[in-house]
DNA sequence: TTACGATATGCAAACGTTTGCATATATCTC
DNA sequence: GAGATATATGCAAACGTTTGCATATCGTAA
């Protein structure tokens, strides 16, 4: 297909030379060009549509101008608003991205990496999977800037790390229901081998009355399972007043739990949540939950791989942000 | 930054040249390599760490494998998912992604599309802004393989382009809504300046009852814009039975105003709208709606695009797809 | 013994840029 | 008017691949 218009051909029609045609393009300094020949230079290269092959400049040490991301969900908002914001303070400084889905897959995760690290991308920002450890180490053998964002490499020091503050989301709701009376709490949670997200129930443990009981059940990663233990939870523990909600994913699904059996969320039943996905705050829905504010780790996370880019790199960095919490109707005092 | 190994280092340390060790690596046939040499490249590379630079082979004429895809809004789900189910044909053909958002602002769009352009990518999937039509000339002034998904380049004919039936969209809701009764009847739209778009609410007024009465306001392409016109709208208009959506991500913002002024949605109020958002059908939520099936629409693409990278082009294409009732608990039968 | 196909490898030219070096006028300065 | 700048441009070597062409060593059929 396409055959794109080269420097050469530029040069061609304005009668001069590839050298001097990319030295008018760049338009370095400390390089004199007579400005009649600039002129016919831009004018030929606009004339000829000509678009810079960005491949061909980076074999010469140029920025590729790319970034890579790694999202486990791109179902997921959580991980959707970290590209976005993201996004843009990368756009603003002109660099364009590569947005992955791992499908939480670590042998994909370990594929698109191999094809990132292929693109010579100038930094990669990754939420890993369980292999990220070992699937990243490909990246950081060629010293690729690489920022993760979330979850942890499991078992390594030494990188660059944005997060969460994990058992303060659990902490902070726990304490959140506690001082709503609630002592018999279902705690639905996700064995995900990463000890840092399985810190929430230890959180909300923690934060509980002494004389609590948390009934802790754990989904597959999905809105299916969600739903699927929030039942068995339900049918379990007639008696429970309140419904944790460690993973939003999990929760999309498991909400639906109560309009199927007509319980009402905030009276018959109260329900928190970790995350701020939009559904929990619109139409009917007003959950009370533990915002991340995935906006602000999207910026963090793309200003600290764009430090790493520019500086070369730096002092590993570890960036840990509390979370807010939001207050709705669906928790019940009692 | 990283120093990348290169067919070279994997030659010397191999004990032989570049050329053999890239025909190796690409295991070419109709070249003759003995086993013994096979081996020892094989095993210097990967002892190197070789990652194949994607940009030097594309100069040589060889597929980037990167596929540019670019959507009006990264918050929107209805194009998330249409960038989900591309992604998951392209990676299937072991092609990248660059996933970008216009913010559909026409400027950004442009820029973005000059970018790709220099990125070198294969293919161009394009939910385009109102100057789309401008504003892609670039790419199809160079032959850029592009398949327009969902909106079209308006004034422009012989593209390829994969959509849903607007003007059916409006009409199924309105033979719903017809048929449970009501006849007052608040249509929230956006003027978007598309005329393809716009006969959303053509269709919801063909299909209404002779004595119906439509109330139309336009919001602007956000969700606090469609609260604001909901409540306009509300207060104009107390007497009317339904509220249609024409655009959920207007319906988001929206349909907030019912819960704020204490009515419920299908009883003091019937509602619905076009799209399928997740909020519509999780917790309380159950929302009567037409679901456009983006998963389809961008799988539809992805698989248009790549008949067209393989088969260099084709007879322009025109995809249309219709959209399917969803029928919750949000329209009451009057 | 010659010659020829099969096997096995090296060489070097391209691809589209960037950039240091060389060249060639024109303009000063003393 | 000689040397020194300043101004203006061309040339060619890289960057990391791919691939056609050349070369070299076999075995083997005539």
């Amino acid at each position: 297909m396409s055959r794109f218009v080269t420097l050469k051909d530029v040069a061609e029609k304005a009668g001069t030379t590839v050298g001097t045609v990319s030295y008018v393009l760049n338009n370095k300094k400390g390089r004199y060009i007579s400005d009649e020949l600039r002129q016919r230079v831009l004018l030929a290269a606009s004339e000829l549509n000509y678009i810079k092959c960005n491949g061909a400049s980076s074999l010469k040490g140029m920025d590729r101008k790319l970034i890579g991301i790694l999202i486990p969900q791109f179902e997921n908002q959580f991980f959707t608003r970290i590209c976005l914001a993201a996004e843009e303070v990368f756009v603003q400084h002109g660099y364009d991205l590569i947005i992955c889905d791992t499908f939480d897959e670590p042998e994909r995760e370990k594929a698109i990496i191999h094809r990132l690290l292929s693109q010579r991308v100038d930094g990669i920002i990754i939420t890993p999977t369980v292999d990220g450890a070992e699937n990243t180490r490909i990246a950081r053998d060629v010293g690729m800037n690489m920022v993760v964002v979330d979850r942890p490499l499991e078992g390594l020091e030494g990188y660059h790390w944005v997060t969460t503050n994990n058992y303060g989301c659990g902490f902070e709701g726990g304490r959140y229901l506690r001082g709503c009376g609630h002592r018999k709490i279902i705690y639905i949670g996700w064995k995900s081998g990463i000890a840092d997200l399985e810190s929430r129930e230890t959180g909300l443990r923690d934060a509980s009355a002494p004389d609590a009981e948390i009934y802790s059940y754990y989904a597959e990663f999905s809105p299916e399972s969600g739903f699927a233990e929030t039942e068995k939870a339900l049918d379990d523990h007639p008696d429970a007043t309140a419904v944790f909600y460690g993973f939003n994913i999990q929760a999309k699904g498991g909400v639906n739990v109560f309009r199927k059996r007509g319980l009402r969320i905030g009276e018959d039943i109260s329900v928190m949540l970790i995350g701020s996905p939009e559904w929990a705050y619109t139409g009917s829905n007003d959950f009370s939950r533990l915002d991340m504010e995935e906006l602000e780790l999207g910026r963090k996370a793309a200003s600290l791989l764009l430090d790493l880019i520019k500086k070369g790199s730096a002092e590993p960095n570890r960036v840990i942000q509390d979370c807010v919490l939001i207050e709705g109707s669906s928790v019940r005092k009692i």
